[in-house]
DNA sequence: CTTGGTCAAGTAAGT
DNA sequence: ACTTACTTGACCAAG
């Protein structure tokens, strides 16, 4: 089992997510942020080595406007040396990695200007990962899309725009169960009429199901990935806010709830991302408790007390101060 | 240097 | 009709 993260590394004094505004678009500030972004991914992802997170979610916008029709700039060309290094790393250290294209992407929109665009971003993606020369493991995380009213129509939809993708895309999409719309039944509805590779949230399956129990749901879900061609199944796990509104993702990982769930899998084995705020500091405890209960492969040099402490006074500042979230 | 409005893109539920 | 929530910060013009 592996455990990671998405996108961000607070403890870090870099960010994989440089970006400018549309208006101030030139092929200068592009070259400038994509530079600055697979730098930055490289030393996250070494620190992550270092730390035993060895799942991680890259963020969208490595390139910016990668999928816009102002971005002209060649840039599978004029990276590509970048990436392959990149995807030498991750094969080396046998990381395992994924996109979440955000909600903009939805393959069953009724308009076709918005799959369009839709498809356009899941290559894009796509293509990142094409570049670094990594298998079809490496995954494109997206969910079913909008309800507009009519479920069975709004899953059809979804099927006869999978089968039009590009196959390079294909092989990579797999689909996840939501906290409000498509409830792992339909997710599960889905792979029997595309194949596609059901990736299972714990928490969207507390929020939104039919009532499986959670182990059986981990089962069923497990049971869309084809071994080789899609590899471990992945997951996604959280927990709810405290005293928040419903389907609020935690701030810190609850350890009780944790291990509660992990007593659930029952020897099933996933690649597990932890959807937490706090990011890589409850990856961490992940990794901890996980090795304590031999589920996850021990440090390299032996068990090490935990490098990062909670962020606090000691903290060393990023480059930009935190701002104060007001209530 | 700090602040606050706003940022490419979609959908649905809430006021 | 407008705001907010997604998984989430960061750009950038103005003070």
């Amino acid at each position: 089992m592996k455990i990671g993260y998405p996108c961000v590394n607070e403890a870090m004094d870099c960010s994989a997510a440089n970006t400018f505004r549309l208006a101030s678009y030139s092929e200068e500030r592009l070259v400038a942020a994509v530079t600055a972004n697979l730098a930055c991914l490289r030393r996250l992802l070494e620190w992550n080595v270092a730390q035993g997170l060895l799942f991680f979610r890259m963020g969208s916008g490595i390139v910016p406007f990668g999928s816009h029709e102002i971005n002209t700039f060649p840039w599978q060309q004029h990276f590509g040396a970048e990436f392959r290094a990149l995807g030498d790393y991750i094969r080396a250290h046998n990381l395992r990695v994924s996109f979440h294209p955000d909600q903009f992407v939805v393959l069953n929109s009724p308009s076709p200007a918005i799959v369009q665009r839709s498809i356009e971003e899941l290559v894009y993606q796509g293509s990142m990962l094409d570049l670094m020369e990594l298998d079809g493991t490496a995954k494109l995380q997206i969910h079913v899309g909008g309800l507009y009213g009519e479920r069975e129509l709004a899953i059809s939809r979804f099927v006869g725009v999978h089968a039009t993708l590009p196959a390079a895309v294909r092989a990579r999409v797999v689909v996840e169960n939501d906290d409000r719309l498509f409830p792992l039944r339909d997710c599960l509805d889905l792979h029997a009429r595309t194949g596609v590779p059901v990736l299972f949230d714990n928490f969207h399956h507390e929020c939104l199901s039919h009532g499986e129990p959670m182990h059986e749901a981990l089962r069923l879900a497990a049971a869309t990935w084809h071994p080789i061609a899609d590899g471990v199944p992945m997951l996604d796990y959280s927990s709810q806010a405290p005293a928040e509104r419903k389907g609020k993702h935690t701030t810190s990982m609850v350890e009780e709830l944790f291990r509660g769930f992990v007593a659930e899998l029952h020897g099933l084995d996933f690649d597990m991302m932890l959807e937490i705020k706090d990011k890589e500091a409850s990856a961490l405890r992940a990794v901890a408790i996980l090795r304590e209960l031999g589920l996850a492969a021990p440090a390299p040099g032996g068990p090490v007390p935990p490098l990062a402490l909670p962020p606090g006074p000691g903290t060393p500042p990023k480059a930009r101060a935190k701002k104060v979230v007001k209530s």
